[in-house]
DNA sequence: CAAGAAAGTTTCAGATCTGATCCTGAAAGT
DNA sequence: ACTTTCAGGATCAGATCTGAAACTTTCTTG
């Protein structure tokens, strides 16, 4: 039979909103479910302990006492190995697992951060001239990614690598009032240590976002964000750099206020005058 | 205000279940609500058409009447109003609140997809002789990424568009054994909805990526998946479709198993043969 | 304009949900 | 052995939800 996790999952839709809200809290940390109470679980999500014994009942398990022990019974079993190659042999990874491990992932993620980090960094993109947004290989579609965001909250954006076009030619022009959004999560190059530790020589406030397993580059950065990547699957997850990234942006957005509003709107405004036009790839 | 799809994703955590049948309904094919009254909408959702009353009540209209001419004034007027406009006056979302909002959106995407649409999708794309990935604008990023993912797996991934070349000419080699991931999470292109349907014309398996707002696209695809992308901040959240894109590419390795297994060995040691030179940035 | 039909609204009673309260039994301490 | 404590379960009354039916408004048609 299936564990806690995918009992919810499969039911989802039958709940009531007092059992959605149990099965939002454990679902949040399916661990809870062997460690805590019923009743302490109940208090977790706000509802009654009657609800809860009811929501256990309703998972189809003979009562609460009896989901407790299945829970630590798949925590045992549940001991993951880490490598793709061994995640291979799995028969399949469930819904709920992936579930399980992408929550886990952005929370340990989020909570760890800084806000004091956070902060400094975007008071740094927030008064830079220029930013540039940097990532090689696996990291490129990340770099994409932030340069989109970014782009509709400022003017001067600009890619490594880009195009074809050779990066030291590029990157000469890096000024000291520039800020640096570097991308270095799973496999890490030469040249994202090479571009990192000249944008730093030329004073300019580097953003490390990396998982973590990258060692400590104290000097390399001036603000490093650390995400948690563990996959339940045969891939690395990048959930977390994503929404850092998002959050990043937002707060970015929010802080800088009126003018990037006024950016948006206009950009909004650009897109609704082409959609008058056919071709809108854009 | 918000048109009717954005009034529904906002408050679908607090709907009871009736109107939760009423809001999936709607969200399913938002232009019903213009064309039919709400009476056949109720009979549609397998609920009293008193509900169906309450519900565009709840949603904040006046009544059914209301609601029915702002859905037929926001369908001429095409594009939704974009989220942050509202957004903005906020003082600042704490990382708590992020995270809140990211969480929810994973789970509710998660729980949302149904296993038997993603079997059949998974089947398609391991049997597949060609598969494109396709994203146009914002989706861009999201295709690149996938793309990565898939590129590990299956040798011949082909992404549209490309550098700058012309997308028809690239297309015209599709075929019935190819198969298509169309990524369409907010703004939605013309064009996107063009190379679709000429990958359904050809009798390529489409696999659709979107988000809860977009209508049904009956025919466009043969499975769409529909992520939550509500965010707390100045943007809407990816972490859903990139949650579920990392899920099935995951899958898909699984699937196909050895070939797949010996790829991934193959390009970890290319990897390593690679890094022994200097230049390193793929 | 009257009559009728269709859509929408309100009412109400039954069904369902939910928290407070009380009860039982097990474990731990005295 | 007795008390205490706490988890889990049962009960019940009040809150909430929901569909049927009565009622009102709007639209259509002759």
């Amino acid at each position: 039979m299936h564990d806690v996790s995918q009992r919810i999952v499969d039911i989802y839709d039958e709940l009531t909103r007092s059992e959605r809200r149990m099965a939002d809290t454990i679902l949040q940390a399916p661990d809870l479910v062997a460690e805590l109470s019923a009743t302490s679980l109940a208090t977790r999500a706000g509802v009654s302990k009657a609800t809860a014994a009811r929501f256990f009942r309703r998972l189809g398990y003979a009562g609460a006492r009896v989901a407790r022990a299945d829970a630590k019974r798949s925590i045992d079993g549940g001991g993951r190995e880490p490598e793709w190659r061994a995640r291979f042999g799995t028969p399949r990874v469930s819904q709920a697992q992936h579930l399980t491990a992408e929550v886990q992932n952005l929370t340990r993620t989020i909570e760890q951060i800084r806000s004091d980090d956070l902060d400094s960094a975007i008071r740094a993109f927030a008064l830079a001239d220029k930013i540039w947004v940097v990532g090689f290989g696996e990291n490129y579609p990340l770099a994409h990614f932030a340069r989109a965001l970014l782009i509709r909250v400022k003017p001067d954006i600009r890619m490594i690598p880009i195009g074809g076009f050779s990066v030291p030619e590029e990157f000469a022009s890096i000024r000291a009032s520039d800020a640096v959004l570097a991308l270095g999560v799973g496999r890490r190059t030469k040249s994202l240590r090479s571009v990192m530790a000249s944008s730093r020589k030329a004073g300019a406030h580097v953003t490390f976002i990396t998982d973590q397993i990258a060692p400590v580059a104290e000097d390399a950065a001036s603000v490093t964000l650390r995400c948690r990547t563990k996959g339940a699957g045969a891939f690395d997850s990048v959930v977390a750099p994503v929404s850092v990234l998002t959050y990043f942006c937002s707060s970015l957005a929010l802080r800088i206020g009126e003018p990037a509003l006024e950016r948006l709107e206009y950009i909004s405004q650009i897109h609704s005058e082409w959609a008058e036009l056919s071709g809108d790839d854009f």
